[in-house]
DNA sequence: AGAGTTCCGGACAAGAGTTGTCCGAGTTGC
DNA sequence: GCAACTCGGACAACTCTTGTCCGGAACTCT
């Protein structure tokens, strides 16, 4: 039970591409996390992939978001990096051994399965629920509005 | 994100020893599954360390439920076998880099935080609302209640 | 048009985590 | 007392993730 790290890079990156009017290159967001580059730029073309963000090549190239950040969710993030794969998968153990199940009772998920997906649509169900947007606005609530500000300064500052 | 395989296993396990009326060994449990002996004998041990299930030694010894099966959660299992870790683990990101927060931000959990907190609290509401014996009602709802008797018999039958 | 950036995609090595197996310690029944 | 059976934890093999790298394509500025 454990999620891809690179996550929570990600989701900094989503967040930090709200306060920014440029694209931003790959290479800056990794400076400004302290994190690799080479790694970063893997989850952002995964993002890329997904229709998260919108990259632009050339010497004023970059990322940037796609749609307006309230528009963005944060499972939409999870599962462009962490692969929309259930964290549950069967490997229909009913149906083998001495006492296995018929196969027509296998046709339906049984209770175990039904148990693990609900469980899982209410995790997706919890993020799906939170926005990009919220997190600045919970951000800029609790610390004031200088940390947009002072993203967006850096990022428009000279390399 | 990718749970545990074994989770299934343990899972099935519990189901099964809702119908046994003796301590059932791990090799017979893993030939009614059909599955690696050694391996399940792993995943009935983390069992007994977190309490579900007694483990009796000696001739006629096996596994048994220390509860009965209403009090036995589904999220008891998972954390049993996969450990009670959270998904998402954070790296302290906003206090790192060029424009790294300052200390005393960092106090509290970040938005981000909060949000993955929430949704993993939501996955373990989900499982613990369900219990073992749910299960074994829904099982024999559907497919009536010759399953558990057949799983008795079977455990009751000579090795 | 040319030079200089920048992204993209995949190939590649290192590390961690999981999957699977084994044998010794301890207990029970005869 | 003995023998057989059980669990328990320690031990490798394997798979997946993490992290790195490079060549090619595209875009901007001169
Ligand atoms: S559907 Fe149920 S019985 Fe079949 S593999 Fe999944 S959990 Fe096991
Ligand atoms: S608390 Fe927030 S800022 Fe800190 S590491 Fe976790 S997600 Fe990142």
């Amino acid at each position: 039970m454990k999620m891809s790290g690179g996550v929570e890079w990600a989701l900094h990156c989503a967040f930090a591409l709200t306060a920014a009017d440029h694209p931003v290159s790959a290479a800056r967001l990794a400076e400004m996390h302290d994190v690799s580059a080479s790694y970063l730029a893997k989850q952002l073309q995964a993002m890329s992939r997904a229709g998260l963000v919108r990259s632009t090549q050339g010497n004023l190239g970059g990322y940037e978001l796609t749609r307006p950040p309230s528009r963005i969710t944060v499972l939409d993030v999870v599962e462009a990096v962490d692969g929309p794969t259930p964290a549950f998968l069967c490997t229909d153990v009913r149906a083998r051994g001495p006492l296995a199940a018929s196969p027509e009772a296998c046709r339906t998920p049984c209770a175990i399965h039904r148990a693990m997906t609900a469980a899982d649509e209410a995790w997706r169900a919890s993020l799906r629920s939170v926005t990009i947007a919220d997190l600045a606005a919970q951000v800029t609530g609790e610390h004031g509005r200088g940390v947009l500000d002072g993203v967006r300064n850096w990022f428009n500052a000279a390399p």
